[in-house]
This record gives C-alpha cells, sequence and structure tokens, in this order.
DNA sequence: CACGATGGTTGCAACATGCTACCAAAATAG
DNA sequence: CTATTTTGGTAGCATGTTGCAACCATCGTG
C-alpha cells in the first residue's frame, strides 16, 4: 500500500498526481500498459520486479481507477490490467517523461526506445505548453493562482 | 540517497526519467521550485517534509543537474536552490501532471491551485501530443521503436 | 490426471523515511 | 559587542516500505 502522505487536504493538482502515480513503479506499468502490457506475468517480466510489490502496486492503480482488471481478452480465466479513460488520459504525462528522458540522459547518437507516430514512423513533436490564446509558455510566463472556483 | 534501481542499462527514456525525480519529494521540490521557492526553509515549510530528507533530495537533484546551488539572491552569505536549464525543462511534465490532477481528482467547482498565463490570467491550453506533422495522437496512434540511432 | 505456467501470498532482512533532538554559522536586536 | 533568533543543516532511533526467496492454489495442456 502506497500510504498517503500530508497532502489528502491539498489544493495541489500536482500533489494528489504524485499521490497517485508518483513512485517509482507505477509510472513504469503505466508506461508498460501504454505500449500494451496487459498480464500480471507480462509487467513482471518487462519491470522485473518483485511479484508482492507488482501485486500491491497493481491494486492501488485500479484502487485509484488507472487500471482496472478486466476477465482475459484471449478468453482464459485469467484477468488483464487495462488502462480506464483516467489511465489513458496520463499520456501526455508519460510523453513528457519520456522526451525529457530522451534529451537529458541520451549522448547524441546513443540508441534508446523511441515513440512514434505508428503510420508514419515520425518521432513525435515535442510538447508545447501553451496559453488559451497559443503563445508559446516558458515557466517565467506562468504563475499559480492559489485558489480558484474553476 | 535515492539508490539507482535496475535500470542503470534501461535504454528506456522513461525509465532514466523516473530514476532522476520519480520519488514522492523530488518532483513536488521541482513544482515549488517552478513555483518559486529557492531556500532550504521555502521547500521545508511548503512541503512539511523532513528537513533530512529534504537535505538528501536537493543533494540528489543538485547531483543529476536539475537543481544548482548558488549564492543567495538577496546578498545573504546563504545559498539558493534554483532550477537549470534542464529542471527547466521539465515545465511540460509539471503541467502534464498538473493538468492530470486537475482533471481526475477534483470535483467540478472545487477549489484549487491554478497555473496561468501571467499576463492575461487565464487558463493554459491542455497539452497535446502531436505527430511531427501536427496530427493530434492518441495512445493508440503511437508505438515504440525498440532501439534507434537517432 | 499429471505437470508446467500463471498469478499470486507470506515471512524476513535490508533499506528508506520521518520524527525529534541537537548544533554551528549567519543575521538581528539591544 | 553581546545575546538571541533564524537558517540550514546532522545524528540517532523508531517505523514503514521494498526486495528476495519460498511457498501455494488455480489454470491450461498433453
Amino acid at each position: 500500500m502506497v500510504t498517503r502522505k500530508r497532502f489528502d487536504d491539498s489544493e495541489c493538482p500536482v500533489a494528489r498526481s504524485v499521490d497517485a502515480i508518483g513512485d517509482w513503479w507505477s509510472l513504469l506499468i503505466v508506461r508498460d500498459a501504454f505500449d500494451g502490457s496487459r498480464r500480471f506475468g507480462e509487467f513482471q517480466r518487462s519491470l522485473g520486479v518483485a511479484k508482492n510489490i507488482l501485486t500491491a502496486r497493481l491494486r492501488t492503480l485500479v484502487a485509484g481507477g488507472v487500471l482496472e482488471s478486466v476477465p482475459a481478452s484471449d478468453g482464459s480465466a485469467y484477468r488483464e490490467y487495462v488502462l480506464t479513460p483516467k489511465g489513458k488520459s496520463l499520456f501526455p504525462v508519460i510523453v513528457a517523461l519520456r522526451q525529457w528522458g530522451e534529451q537529458n540522459f541520451f549522448a547524441p547518437g546513443e540508441e534508446h526506445s523511441q515513440l512514434v507516430d505508428r503510420r508514419r514512423g515520425h518521432r513525435l513533436r515535442p510538447l508545447e505548453v501553451l496559453s488559451s490564446d497559443g503563445r508559446r509558455m516558458n515557466p517565467d510566463d506562468t504563475t499559480v493562482h492559489k485558489i480558484s472556483t474553476r
């Protein structure tokens, strides 16, 4: 169980997100789910994580509505873990992490896995933070309003 | 010290990113840095984290090139922690986490902090994953190429 | 029905985290 | 200049989390 820390009461969406997926394994499980892993054993082999930890993480991800447990697609009696819509909406998070890693942890020319447009095989455009009227936003161009009623 | 796990050898950029910032506190420290926190005490009060843990996290973030320690901007003898260019390039990651949190962890109308365009005070446009030719990409529209020479 | 594969659970050792107390240097008040 | 407070840490210890290995029940297959 990932114990909920001190931010139960937090009004910061980042803190709530981190609370839901912000540990080492959860994010990688979600990444594997995007890459097509569905079965317990697939995640376990792909990640090399201890089985009890994987059990716990899958449970919290299901409890958090990121994954759901469904009957196996091949008709067997086993179950599979698939992304919910909420889980799929993590796509920009995973892409952002991937692009940051590509830019910062690989020497030029060093090999690494790569996320591409399935139809054309091209790399994706780097994510851009845009204002509501489409201007590119750097960190300094933004500020946090502490409270809003939306 | 955040012990490096089993992915030293990984070719996946997501894993390397998670290894650098993928624990509960590091991401929140980076978020606070984007929001203007610079001093040890600022981070500590804002996050409520134990001081020894904060010390360790700041050290690993500095060692990882995400933050750097500079002389205090007010001329005092203390030091401050500021984002490096590598750290600033985490902006889309933080924004993605924030938007995911906003969409999924708050009831409609519930109050929460909000990141806005400083000039106009408007909310930011939701991040979009785009192909190199500008088509919007859903998870199913993409695939992972295991290796590339870039 | 026997046997391997799958998907776990359990117990324990090692490690990371959080809390409290402590401390030295820097700033500040008098 | 001295006393006190603030800042930015360390140190020690209790607790929580993780990783590993062993075990086990169910499923699928021959």
